[in-house]
DNA sequence: GAATATATTGTCATAATTGACAATATATTC
DNA sequence: GAATATATTGTCAATTATGACAATATATTC
């Protein structure tokens, strides 16, 4: 039998150190790689735990039930596509603008980043009958896509919204294709393609002459 | 107890008619509706039989256990996937041409097709683990980019493989990425940039100049 | 109507997944 | 070292998904 009630505080402070924020963002990350490999139903707590290396019960312990996790999960993995749209604004002017930007979406990549959005893909398709959770994953679309709207309004200042926005959407979604397909292993001639279409879409826009 | 076996033919053609083929056609449509709507590890057997209106037991009699449907979905959709990409070969000349399938791309729908490329999708992010299952889905979905290739080779000879190449990939990823943010209730305008960023793919190729 | 082949329904055992909580271990304050 | 708060491990029951197959119903040929 339990051999004592714990619950009564005395103000002061003592006992263990909590641990359970590392412990979240661990299991989250290996939430996100799981379901980036087994989809959002066929993610189970004892894949969860294995990918973590820790045990079930320790997972359930600090993260709750599975209601919760899933919970949690749709909240870290929009949280984390928002901060990545965040930098693409601050870093991305100075690392070489879209033409950078273009090269790092149609390159083959083996960390995080396709895993997180394959997990957004996850949550995407499981809204069917959650309006809610619809609502912010399109939120966090359009704020991807009014990003990069800005910046192609920096290279590209002469062309109306419609046509700059016309080529942030299909860059989006040229790059979701390109991560969503990543696991088919196609050839670069793939990737080259995908390249190119950004590119042409790039294009398109009126060219601001240059000062020399 | 069993009264008989059953199991001795005797030549002579006796029994109840089957109707196994007109079965397992209705129960593949509602197999590819509940992929769609709940995944593909999300969708039970229990699933398919009220999505299909028939008994699990029954639909086991027919289709065989959970192993041996997820094959015949498997080849059920690659195979209407490409029956459809065969089909515009077909018929999109003589409906309009390129036009006529960007409209297409680029509106929202609520018959089979979403539900198929959806299914199509499920299955994508399943085969981390299933080379051979990642090169049908890779074949189809060049057949797929080549279809459009010959398509667009008719309504712009002059431009060479590489540009085409590029424009069909753009499309179909645009209309994957339509297809597949399809649950989220975007506005009009989400659809109207997206068909905007296909037209301007596609005009950035070489126009041929008419004979008049 | 008899024999037969198939459709359809129903039942049961097993494995997988999960939730709840008991039991133990560890680190901290006093 | 005592008290305490938390981490970590372990166990068990309930639910669910599934496979197997028995039992019944129905349509066909003769």
């Amino acid at each position: 039998m339990y051999p004592t009630p714990r619950t009564i505080t005395r103000g002061i402070m003592a006992g263990r150190p909590s641990n359970k924020d590392q412990r979240q963002s661990e299991v989250m990350k290996a939430y996100v790689s799981a379901v980036a490999k087994y989809g959002l139903d066929g993610t189970t707590l004892e894949i969860i735990a294995k990918t973590a290396g820790l045990s079930r019960s320790l997972i359930r312990h600090h993260l709750g039930n599975k209601a919760e996790m899933s919970e949690m999960l749709t909240s870290h993995v929009l949280g984390e596509f928002d901060k990545a749209t965040s930098q693409l604004l601050t870093y991305l002017p100075e690392k070489g603008g879209l033409e950078t930007l273009i090269k790092f979406m149609t390159t083959p990549h083996e960390d995080s980043d396709p895993e997180l959005i394959l997990a957004f893909a996850a949550l995407t398709m499981k809204c069917g009958n959650d309006p809610r959770l619809a609502e912010r994953i399109r939120a966090s679309i359009e704020r991807f896509e009014n990003t990069l709207c800005q910046l192609i309004k920096t290279e590209y200042p002469e062309n109306d919204k419609e046509s700059i926005q016309a080529v942030s959407n299909g860059l989006v979604s040229i790059y979701f294709n390109v991560v969503s397909l990543g696991s088919l292993s196609f050839s670069k001639n793939f990737y080259q393609r995908s390249r190119l279409a950004m590119e042409e879409l790039v294009n398109s826009l009126k060219k601001t002459p240059r000062h020399e």
